[in-house]
RNA sequence: GGCUAGGUGGCAGAGUGGUUAUGCUGCGGCCUGCAAAGCCGUCUACGCCGGUUCGAUUCCGACCCUAGCCUCCA
């Protein structure tokens, strides 16, 4: 089956085909180093690994995401807190990935930094200049939005609207209100580069167009990133590249993911609602914290609260639940096939609550199976499903021995069960409930079957 | 004001021109020493008003409401 996407620019979705047979190209906006990430930070993280690890099933992939490390509110952090730069964008650098890869972010294969490619971006906006697409003054150079007429394709904006709305103060050294900066001074204290222009650093949008050139090509399969991206970032972006590389599609499909919000609200400093995920993971699994992400449909909005997370572990503990004590091989579940339906699912413009769907009905089947050969295989094909997904990437009986230690260890735990089940071989009802009871209090919940008794930490 | 998405059962959240989404929760049952887990059943869902149609939650139009963007922002 075709694979389909949302393209932001057509605004529907279509087919999907690669410019070059069995390979794709996808860029992806990253982070900007000067803080932890928040969850909404997360979302187009998990989202486009999610694609990208659907993309690899068929196509060569090369999936780039940058890191902003050239930024204002970097600069000012450093100011803030007197630390370097580097010190400041190397910490991030390093949390981001180990949160991303807590909730079971593959890396991409190219993590580009923009303070690894000013000279590339000089030359681009010297190609600009050259070719009549922006222009210097004051020590700027700025991109003139009037020349290039597919401007606002991307945004669906009529330009002529947005100078009548428009809110921002102009600088006077701008030919037009909409004209974005390229290049801008730097001040001594500031970091800065050499360029014909002068010592200064790159404006914001022109990385993205510089790395993704560098390192995909001029024209690339699929730019990704947070909607709120859309304007005025990806348009700039597009409108860049466009007139650099003299007209040539600067990314064939644009797809971007919804917002999220906290218990309705906007998630914002001010109000105090801000998750980090370097802090969220120490008490809740990664992969809850990715069923979340994926419980809606990316493109859709998504409210985020304690319900969406408590949501997401019972979601995840009932699939645990079904391939709990069914031995798999390495071997039986690398060679398993994932349900086409599930697969198709992902396929269909990464539907996740679809497949997730699919996930449950494989769990289902299975815990109707009674057959052990054929339940071997049912959890094969989950396990399988879960590596494509990112989940049951955790033994079951570690899953539900719990993410935090409680006051019990798992050796008290089985010593009490033990003297349970003595008390219950003796028919001494009353002293198996009691200590049922003592377990329950310390948030473990015993389960009796065929072949002995389970536990799981409650929380 | 402009642009772009949405409004689905108790909650979350897919989808479809006529047939069970799925998960959680509630209720009834099976299983169990009792539970839990699991299984079976169940709770008159598609914002409002028109239109197209044999038939619309699904298509079209109006209206109401919500969110995001238009300024740094995933």
């Amino acid at each position: 089956m075709t694979i389909q996407v949302h393209d932001t620019r057509k605004g529907r979705k279509v087919p999907f085909e690669p410019l070059h047979d069995g390979e794709v190209t996808m860029y992806l906006c990253g982070p900007t180093v000067y803080n932890y990430a928040h969850i909404g930070n997360a979302r187009p993280a998990v989202v486009f690994d999610l694609l990208a690890r659907v993309l690899r099933r068929s196509y060569k992939l090369t999936f780039a995401r940058n890191i902003t490390d050239i930024d204002d509110k970097i600069n000012a952090a450093s100011i803030e807190t007197g630390k370097p730069i580097d010190e400041i964008t190397a910490k991030y650098i390093k949390a981001y990935n180990d949160d991303m890869a807590a909730i079971g972010v593959q890396r991409p294969d190219i993590e580009p930094r923009a303070t690894q490619h000013v000279a590339e971006m000089i030359s681009m906006i010297g190609e600009l200049i050259d070719k009549g697409f922006a222009y210097e003054a004051e020590g700027h150079v700025l991109f003139d939005v009037a020349s290039y007429k597919g401007y606002g394709e991307l945004s669906k904006r009529d330009l002529r609207e947005m100078i009548a709305g428009s809110r921002v103060e102009v600088a006077p050294y701008k030919r037009a209100a909409q004209d974005f900066v390229l290049w801008k001074p730097s001040t001594p204290e500031l970091p800065g580069w050499d360029s014909p222009w002068g010592r200064g650093r790159p404006g914001w949008h022109i990385e993205c167009s510089a790395m993704a050139a560098k390192h995909l090509g001029r024209t690339i399969d699929i730019h990704g990133g947070g909607l709120d991206l859309v304007f005025p970032h990806h348009e700039n972006e597009l409108a860049q590249s466009c007139c650099a590389h003299d007209g040539a599609d600067f990314a064939r499909y644009w797809m971007h993911n919804g917002f999220l919000s906290m218990d309705h609200e906007k998630m914002s400093k001010s109000l105090g609602n801000v998750v980090l995920v370097h802090e969220l993971i120490k008490t809740v699994p990664g992969e809850v914290i990715r069923l979340a992400l994926l419980s809606a449909h990316y493109r859709q909005p998504l409210d985020w609260s304690t319900e969406t997370l408590k949501s997401a572990k019972r979601q995840l503990d009932r699939l645990y639940g079904a391939i709990r004590g069914i031995d798999v091989s390495d071997e039986a579940r690398a060679n398993a096939e994932v349900p086409e339906a599930l697969v198709a699912a992902l396929e269909d413009d990464l539907n996740s609550p679809k497949a997730m769907s699919e996930f449950f009905g494989l769990a289902k089947t299975l815990n109707k199976t009674t057959d052990p050969k054929q339940r071997q295989q049912l959890a094969a094909a989950m396990l399988a499903a879960g590596d494509l997904m990112g989940f049951l990437q955790t033994d079951p009986e570690a899953w539900f021995a719990g993410h935090v230690e409680g006051e019990l260890s798992a050796d008290d735990i089985e010593a009490l069960i033990a003297k349970r089940d003595a008390a219950r071989a003796a028919r001494d009802f009353a002293a198996a409930d009691a200590v049922r009871d003592q377990l329950s209090e310390a948030g473990i919940q015993i389960e009796d079957g065929a072949s002995g008794t389970t536990w799981r930490r409650i929380d």
